[in-house]
DNA sequence: AATTATAATAGGGTTTTTCCTGTTTTTTAG
DNA sequence: CTAAAAAACAGGAAAAACCCTATTATAATT
């Protein structure tokens, strides 16, 4: 006997797809719609006028006003208990990245077989996350390649130099710790501002970290 | 007929295990093993005095003197063309992690079954990787957990001068688009020092991005 | 209204960073 | 060997960052 053991909400803006999608969901069995929302700011009204609050909800990513990556985050940041599953018409890397990135358990296409859709629900709900093999994919992919570091041909100590830059050292530490005169050490300090385009210490930092001269 | 189309290196300080694995890999067929190294030492001297480069490793991870995330690294850093195929016994995720971000093009455990290793090795020379269930559902772990922020009760302004820091702004021009008195950021800055122990800005900014405070 | 707590602001001094313009030393190439 | 290039080093000064110790608003509490 079903037991309605885990309780969804819906947000996308296609009122007939929700609709449906509901209809679909209560045919699952185990499973009860608590409430349908046009985008974001309307599941936030929903979420503070309800006392009910849903295990799960089904997020639409393209919607006006409040659209599934801001949802999803602000879910994350005030809502961390309720799961967030993606909905989407979209494929591409950089969006189902942000939505993993903004904390969704799982990512499904909306044209994904019902099966999938109830058994990614299930895995969410008792293992915490669902990962098709679109978004594991994706996730690798993304996490490899990410080596295109851009040449910027830095000398040998010029590059253990931001490195220790990207520090709490002062500049004097740094210099006797590469035995170099700290008058140097500002030598490199300011052609690398110069040719980079460098304000500041902070910006040479965040610039070593941008390019993975050093990990964080 | 077999052309042996892929020149293979295998790297692995334990001999009989290396021996058999070349019997196994000439035994599928359309393979050949070029040489075999007991570290990552031995075989950037065979790189150095051979002629023949390898078009995959088959790389150890645990081996003395030069171990397989060093190797992986160089070999990404000296013959990026060369891909690397790590095989282990570890599977923890860490490991697993660290041989991806260094290069390795798979992750396959040693008691996989030949045909799998197989299939990596075509899949890696034709598609440029390989990844079985474990490596991509380790990397999906680790890329959805890496949320758990901890709780460093900031005030609202105080993440808003955060944020600012980690600019390359001066601290006037912070105070500027805060309007607040530079004296009122410099409170705020010696305070957040004090309490996180944070020595300068270039610290504050480190701290900032290890809590996921900023983008970068 | 008085008390307390918190946020904002200051004074003033030390250290570090930044910048500009050189000189000396070392390396490289002709 | 010598001219040229590159790497290391310096003086000196202004700006920014850092640090310690208050004081004044503002909001919260009793």
């Amino acid at each position: 006997m079903p037991n309605n053991s885990c309780k969804i909400a819906i947000v996308d803006d296609h009122t007939l797809f929700a609709r449906s999608l509901e209809q679909l969901i209560i045919s699952l069995g185990d499973f009860s719609v608590l409430h349908i929302s046009k985008n974001g700011k309307d599941f936030q009204k929903q979420l503070q006028t309800t006392v009910a609050i849903p295990d799960l909800v089904l997020l639409d990513i393209n919607m006006p006003v409040m659209d599934g990556f801001e949802t999803a985050l602000w879910l994350k940041n005030y809502h961390p208990d309720i799961h967030v599953l993606a909905l989407s018409m979209e494929d591409d890397e950089l969006t189902i990245i942000k939505m993993i990135h903004n904390g969704a358990k799982g990512y499904l296409l909306k044209d994904t077989p019902p099966a999938t859709l109830k058994l990614a629900i299930t895995e969410i709900m008792t293992h915490g996350f669902y990962h098709s093999d679109l978004v594991a994919n994706t996730l690798v992919h993304a996490f490899t390649k990410k080596q295109d570091v851009i040449e910027l041909d830095l000398k040998a100590n010029e590059l253990k130099f931001i490195k220790l830059a990207a520090t709490d050292k002062t500049y004097k530490e740094i210099a006797d710790i590469m035995h170099l005169s700290p008058k140097t050490i500002d030598g490199y300090r300011q052609d690398i501002f110069r040719r980079y385009e460098i304000k500041n210490r902070v910006g040479m930092v965040l610039f070593a970290i941008k390019n993975g001269l050093v990990e964080v």
